[in-house]
DNA sequence: TTGTAGGCGTTATCAT
DNA sequence: ATGATAACGCCTACAA
């Protein structure tokens, strides 16, 4: 029950003012020896601990990044830790809340947080978010505000995020080396920019090897285990089915592996498939899935990183962007041929 | 750029004192109708928001609970999902930090949320930690705590955890019921609670039916899917080889389940293998593996409603013991003869 | 070198 | 019904 000390107690019992006791804990130029090395050694004693609501509200900033994320899956809670390992090391307190997907729920957080009076925001955007006012509004208090992963043109921020089109590109290109011909790909929802991107890079991989692009062969279907099964199913009982897939989560590479194998199919030699991010649950699955390696942990430092920049930076860093290259693991999902690129983690 | 406009702004274009203001805004009894509406409307037009600072210096609670896990894997962020929805509707913030299974790190954490002052603790113990001096401080500060998933003996607080002895032995007896002789348990690290209490439940198990323990079967390893593999791979090459492995997490499980598959072993003709936690991983890999289900959910949102009760009580309630029921979810991996209990999920 | 006083935004007590 | 004022814990001109 002992309540915590108090500048005041400290002045009281040493019979010098509340000034004195401030300034020798922030070792001010003027003051003398003795009187400081009094106070440091009682507040030692007393295990003094600055009140941190006490100093925020004085000095208006809490230390606080407010982080709001969709979800907290295995490569979101991974940059979660890249980010918290970097902001602690700067002196800041981490606040993490999910939006579940949600865009309702993503504006709850933004107010919530808002309130908390974080002292910026480091987001990556849900899926169901098409309007972005309620983050145009972190920016007109005058709050710096980094993007990271899942970035969206509508806002003008720092950013970081995996240079998505590459990763597709990667994939696509890998598959068509090993043979494949009818690539599909079932790509994430239709307004999410990492969705687009990656389709970007797989129809530039389809372009540079002259293959005419099917429309067929393009899913547009929810980051979703389920989806990408029924999808695969579909797409499996073309007359002309595909040789290989490339779905643009691993997540979503289950699924279809799910349904390849139900139909029979065997992988790599009948099928190809291609996931995205490279989570462990790829090589546990057989066949082990080949997976475009997102760098989660990095990505979250890197996000950290600018966001402290952008704060101890007066210029304007709204049109920062760092772009992380991605990295293809092939592994036996679609390895028919001589093995070109990195294998294993 | 704008600052939150504070009572004092609105006081001022009012022409009404600061208590006015005030009084209004949280429908005090004593104050005229037409003010408290000119108030109201303005705070409105304004967007006045109370500064959470100010109130929490005031009032000396920060409506925030400090919440320390070991990780952020797929059970603890599903147990603080949880804890995060209850405690939104109970008006509550949540501050979540990572120990990372390390002692030092949980120190840490703790010292960090105290100096953020937060209203109490809900806590998942590190498995490295054997001395709990620092979560004993919280209590010496007389705020709740509240232990979830990984208790401790050492501290004496209200708690919510799996019946994880019962846990042992669903598995174990499934095991047996299935044929199984020689069943050999991956426990997890010496120290830890959960690992004791499953062993616990494997032995109890035995002794009903009537099979003697062999201690060459129990094997004490680290909660890692490494660990389980080398561990797994001496087990199978034993003179008498056991018939069936009991791992207390999924993680481990699959490890084990490399190990027997390089074996060239069939689960389940040749070897039997349940594991623990029911991760959606258990039935993406071949064979499915069975294992012991861990309402993560629901076990966050019960250790939460312990803390705001807790909160809300001033009896002592650090007796108070919430233990959860487990099921076993049996699949391919142990599935022999005619299924007694439940299937898929 | 040290102390006094004002303020950060809020609530609560006491007058008016 | 409303207003002044002190207080929460801290910092910082300014005064001594």
């Amino acid at each position: 029950m002992n309540k915590p000390a108090t500048i005041k107690d400290i002045a009281q019992r040493l019979n010098v003012s509340i000034s004195t006791v401030s300034r020798s804990l922030r070792n001010a130029p003027d003051v003398n020896m003795e009187t400081r090395q009094a106070v440091i050694a009682l507040s030692e004693e007393l295990n003094y601990q600055p009140n941190k609501l006490a100093l925020s509200l004085r000095q208006k900033q809490t230390h606080t990044i407010g982080v709001i994320v969709p979800n907290l899956d295995y490569v979101l809670s991974t940059m979660v830790k890249g980010i918290d390992e970097v902001a602690l090391e700067a002196g800041y307190t981490v606040m993490v809340c999910q939006s579940n997907e949600s865009y309702g729920r993503e504006i709850l957080n933004t107010r919530r947080l808002l309130d908390s009076l974080v002292d910026g925001f480091i987001i990556s955007v849900s899926s169901e978010t098409k309007i972005v006012d309620h983050f145009k509004k972190i920016q007109h208090r005058g709050l710096p505000m980094v993007i990271f992963d899942r970035v969206t043109p509508d806002l003008t921020a720092p950013s970081v995020r995996l240079d998505n089109e590459e990763g597709g590109f990667l994939a696509t290109e890998h598959l068509l080396e090993q043979g494949y011909k009818r690539i599909a790909i079932l790509a994430g929802p239709v307004n999410l920019g990492v969705s687009n991107s990656r389709l970007e890079g797989y129809i530039k991989a389809l372009k540079k090897h002259k293959i005419k692009k099917d429309d067929n062969l393009i899913i547009y279907c929810d980051f979703n285990q389920d989806y990408a099964y029924y999808a695969t199913r579909e797409l499996l009982a073309m007359k002309k089915r595909p040789d290989a897939i490339f779905t643009i989560s691993d997540r979503m590479a289950i699924g279809a592996m799910l349904a390849i194998k139900e139909k029979g199919l065997k992988m790599p030699h009948d099928i190809g498939l291609v996931g995205f991010n490279n989570e462990p649950v790829v090589s546990l699955v057989t066949p082990q899935i080949s997976s475009v390696d997102m760098p989660s942990f990095e990505l979250g430092k890197a996000a950290a990183k600018l966001f402290i920049e952008t704060m101890h930076n007066n210029e304007d860093m709204s049109h920062v962007e760092e772009v992380l290259r991605p990295r293809l693991y092939v592994r036996e999902s679609s390895r028919r041929v001589m093995v070109k690129t990195g294998k294993g983690k």
